[in-house]
DNA sequence: GTCTATATGGAGATAGAC
DNA sequence: GTCTATCTCCATATAGAC
């Protein structure tokens, strides 16, 4: 392996390292809590490199969001718009979505946070056109209207039935500390058994919801 | 009016402008995004005068996040841990909450953010004694096992259904800017009347998702 | 590519006149 | 009580050696 092979290694290897701890401390401070200081100490190298790879923090940060949200946005869309019977996509959905909220906890507060703060700037990082061109209210409109008029269901505003699907998920995730205190559940795996419950009573709870 | 009485009078006054201007900035940038020299701009003072009132941006900020969780906590532990009958306790739940974030719809975004990010640190502003004295998770576990052996509904873990919902509520504001593009709805009165129907969709919603 | 040293600006906080 | 001017520190960012 030659010299410049490994530099180039070495180079992929700290670009990775920079953005692993950038993701941790940006969705554990957010933006303006973040310190370039904290993300060097954790990629454990100089804060100068920081600035040679991705030239400014703002830079940085556009890296982990635009990642956040690809992270989590699309399955949405295309978990909620697909053409598989509503009763199957409840389910796919939460347990989907339960899943991948597992695995990367901390970004609804942080996408949450950064969103209400600075709308105007963040918004031009989301792949709107990809969201209205989806049009998940239309087709969840479309499934609702057929499976009320055979009677399988209730008939319920989409937008609403939307947005209480994506809260019941995301938000236990977004306010875990203080649900660990009202329901006195501390520590890691009591919030993982929490969530696997959740998995199991979430879909029977909201096809009763529907029901006719 | 002496000389003193209305140094007094404008006092209480500038106190008053300085929290009004801080809750509006806190709550918009949360802590290590305000800057002390935008809340005197909005309170159309001086920076100075900010550190007279509140020796520091720190405690500035505890009045206001301890104020915000005074809006906010009290009102969810006594609904929920009252001893009134479960159907009409989430219909009461439903209204207050609803229309307590209706008139402060930035709270719910701040603390979760503030929480998530000072736990430690914050979580001694909480008056943990009163939360866990109310013991919501047992009032309800006990209304549901009544409930549920009476037939009136079907047996649900509590802190699932206090997670559910308090999740159907919050989250709408907490999440209000994305919501307002994946369901096109923009502007302030498209969002007002969007709660307004949740408020009529949610207490069915809730009370069929618990049928037998 | 990676480091040390440094420039630069901005934010919280204080001193002191009025 | 309220202001202007200023101090001090800290965070981002760059220069330049290796």
């Amino acid at each position: 392996m030659t010299k410049k092979k490994e530099q180039m290694a070495e180079g992929q290897d700290t670009e990775k390292k920079i953005l692993a701890a950038a993701r941790r401390v940006f969705h554990r401070r957010g933006f303006a809590g973040a310190r370039m200081q904290e993300i060097a100490d954790e990629a454990m190298i100089n804060k100068a490199l920081l600035h040679y790879y991705f030239r400014s923090k703002e830079q940085l940060f556009e890296h982990v969001f635009r990642e956040a949200i690809g992270y989590t946005l699309p399955m949405v869309m295309q978990t909620l718009s697909s053409e598989v019977p509503l009763e199957e996509k409840i389910e796919k959905f939460v347990h989907s979505y339960l899943d991948m909220l597992t695995e990367h906890p901390y970004i609804p507060a942080f996408v949450l946070h950064e969103i209400n703060t600075e709308p105007g700037r963040l918004l031009s990082m989301l792949p709107i056109g990809q969201i209205s061109e989806c049009d998940i209210p239309g087709v969840l409109a479309r499934q609702i209207d057929v499976a009320a008029s055979e009677g399988r269901i209730r008939a319920i505003p989409p937008r609403q039935f939307i947005t209480s699907l994506i809260s019941l998920c995301v938000f236990p995730f977004a306010a875990r500390p203080l649900l660990q205190i009202v329901l006195s559940m501390q520590g890691e795996e009591e919030f993982a058994a929490f969530i696997q419950e959740r998995k199991k009573t979430l879909v029977p709870f909201i096809l009763n919801a529907l029901r006719p």
